[in-house]
DNA sequence: ACTCCAATGTGTACAACGTATCGATGCGAA
DNA sequence: TTCGCATCGATACGTTGTACACATTGGAGT
């Protein structure tokens, strides 16, 4: 518990002045090269003590800033929802959940990593990622709706977003980590998996999808397509009420 | 690689017949003991050395039977979705996918550690989880549609399926890690930031929500509410085509 | 200008992890 | 009985998160 002087959460100590100028050190910093890490080689490249060379200081050093890897992660998760644009507030709802959906997706592929989080990281309530429920929460509250029926709807959709994305991203990770590039290439790599468990004869409707499917390499279309299909669900019962 | 005397994937080499009945330890029971670990202390206590002292064997035994840690995941999830019972082929798509939904909900309730995977057993094809997708993607193409649209229906439902519930565990996960049993004592111990990030005044809708919310205790409801808004939407679709 | 003290970064250390490697053992075929 | 191989045991290495104690710094109060 280096991290607090108090009892005090991450964000307000965050908000605070810096306790002294001298610092070669900052959260800010921090979550930064952390973010470059991850972007650039993966979750599992995140280490303290990486952080630590990454930064030009000892091991132990960043402990200062955050009290271990879990809130290392916060700062991460929250450092890169800042890049989120949120829609105007005048727009309706149905385009500003679909808005938020897009780019949520985008910025997860910007960010792989996002889709790997521990729990603790996953449903930590950081404030730029607290502003984008807040904003999805409003679009639905604007119409008329009680609060559990907005935040179930505005749940729906985060839902969708999260699990889509989430296995996009799985994918993209396996991929990656076996030097696969095309998407293609997955699909007969990944044969021996594929070709025993159909040769078995047990799944006949997932055999014709992968051999007459179309869109099996196009991620954005089934995100588009899934999400159309969601968002039409919720206009039907806002609609019908 | 000790596991692989050929290249075989893992679900081939289960299927042949043993290679030896000599054996104190089989991928039955690997898989068994590791899962019955994994619902009582979470996945973390999953270990290679717990998995070998808890099977009376020495750390580097079950080597022999998986490739490695990811294998040992990719066996423990095919081994626990064999609990989850298909409807019959008689049933309807709206009731297939519903079924399916509850039942892989409950699965994961009762098998926490299955929202807390690493990419490469989230999205390992093993037979007892191709079986699912087999089932869904059945009740889809019954309807008439092409395998790409029945694939994005299927994987719309299942999208929304993992990321209610993978949020829904990670509430439960962090809350057994503070040893908070109530779920109200979720909301007032996470008090610290939620009343800071409240006190902002910057989350208007999130704070209502949060004050007037009466569900909010009731992710069983969030579910089956939002799953309903998820298949009223495909219903739309299929009826218009 | 000098002192002091809290804030900051360093160094060392430990237990636990995944797993590579090799040696011991015992079953089934010959 | 003997051979060979599948099975399991023992030991070891490099890496991880982080606890703990120490050194250093720079500004406020005198």
């Amino acid at each position: 518990m280096a991290a607090q002087k108090d009892g005090a959460p991450l964000w307000e100590r965050l908000e605070r002045p810096a306790p002294t100028p001298r610092q070669t050190l900052s959260p800010q910093r921090i979550a930064t090269t952390a973010v470059a890490v991850a972007d650039a080689e993966g979750l599992d490249a995140i280490t303290m003590r990486r952080l630590a060379t990454e930064l030009g200081v000892a091991p132990m050093a960043a402990y200062r800033y955050v009290s271990g890897k879990d809130e290392l992660l916060e700062l991460m998760v929250d450092h890169v929802y800042a890049e989120l644009e949120l829609p105007p507030a005048t727009a309706g709802w149905r385009e500003t959940l679909r808005a938020i959906a897009v780019r949520t997706r985008e910025l997860m592929l910007h960010h792989l990593w996002l889709g790997q989080l521990p729990p603790s990281a996953m449903l930590a309530l950081t404030p730029n990622r607290t502003a984008v429920s807040e904003c999805s929460l409003r679009a639905m509250t604007g119409e008329g709706l009680d609060p559990d029926t907005a935040m179930a709807m505005a749940t729906t959709v985060s839902s969708f977003i999260h699990g889509m994305t989430g296995s996009e991203i799985a994918m993209r990770q396996v991929m990656a980590g076996q030097g696969w590039s095309d998407e293609q290439q997955v699909y007969t790599s990944l044969a021996p998996q594929l070709t025993y468990l159909l040769g078995t004869g047990r799944y006949p409707s997932f055999s014709r999808y992968i051999h007459e499917g179309r869109c099996k390499n196009d991620p954005g279309w089934q995100f588009e397509t899934g999400l159309e299909y969601v968002l039409d669900g919720i206009a039907a019962r806002i609609s019908a009420s």
